[in-house]
DNA sequence: GTACTAAGTAATAATTATTATTATTTAACT
DNA sequence: AGTTAAATAATAATAATTATTACTTAGTAC
């Protein structure tokens, strides 16, 4: 159970179980599947509380917006990674590579008029599933 | 103006112009901006239409889609490239770095059970003119 | 603990984005 | 020129997201 760790933040019960379900799910759920998540525990809470709740956790920091495919993810994983999304099936996989955060970092300095402050890498691709068909 | 650059697709007069405002176009249109700057043309051209075309010229190949912010945007720059993304503004530009294009599918080659086709990393910061705030 | 208040929520309406349907048109082939 | 599979326009339908508003609550002050 989370318990107020930012506080600038008001901790409601929907901002609690939105947070700890995200914490929990291993991937990279949809504003529907938080939804669902969410709802077993509380089952009255509304859609329009999850959509507000996941840009402002996203807002504050507390998690990420993931945008793969035209689609809205979230995740709580605030460890920098890059994503592996299977153009077949649309599976997305995290990979961590602090290599390539700095090499990607070190490229970043050259960029003129721009500050970078962080910076993903996306690898397209054939699954190991979608390959066996 | 294009012409049958690729045998297994049909030209019609609305794919051509939405092929040709693409590349023309120094940006990401979105598909309400292709469908606009499109439609100066072909005046009666329908939005669905616009909306297959993107999607069936990316499935092609002879267009890319790139996603940003929950925004699907498009481009004919069909070289190995980057984003630099202003989290302040939206502002989107493109930056070509082989190094890193080529540090990336290096890295790829150690990713197990997955067949990497390609890769793109986004620079997420600040750009000069919301610096200068 | 009780009162106060700014912020958050639920329910719903409204808006925006995207896809499906279908009658009509057309590009490409013969 | 005639044929036909594919594409289009117009529209309806669906899905995704945001806005509105009356009610509720977390956090703070007493
Ligand atoms: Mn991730
Ligand atoms: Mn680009
Ligand atoms: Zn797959
Ligand atoms: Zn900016």
């Amino acid at each position: 159970m989370i318990k107020k760790e930012a506080k600038d933040i008001k901790y409601t019960n929907q901002r609690i179980e939105i947070l700890d379900f995200l914490r929990k799910f291993d991937g990279h759920p949809t504003v529907e599947d938080v939804y669902e998540g969410v709802r077993k525990k509380l089952t009255r809470i509304s859609k329009a509380t999850v959509y507000k709740n996941l840009r402002f956790l996203a807002e504050k920091g507390l998690i990420k917006e993931v945008n793969i495919k035209g689609v809205s993810r979230f995740e709580a994983n605030l460890v920098p990674h890059h994503h592996i999304i299977c153009i077949g099936c649309g599976s997305i996989t995290d990979y961590e590579s602090e290599d390539l955060t700095d090499y990607s970092l070190k490229v970043a300095g050259d960029i003129e008029n721009f500050e970078v402050e962080s910076t993903d890498t996306n690898f397209y691709g054939i699954c190991k599933d979608c390959k066996e068909e």
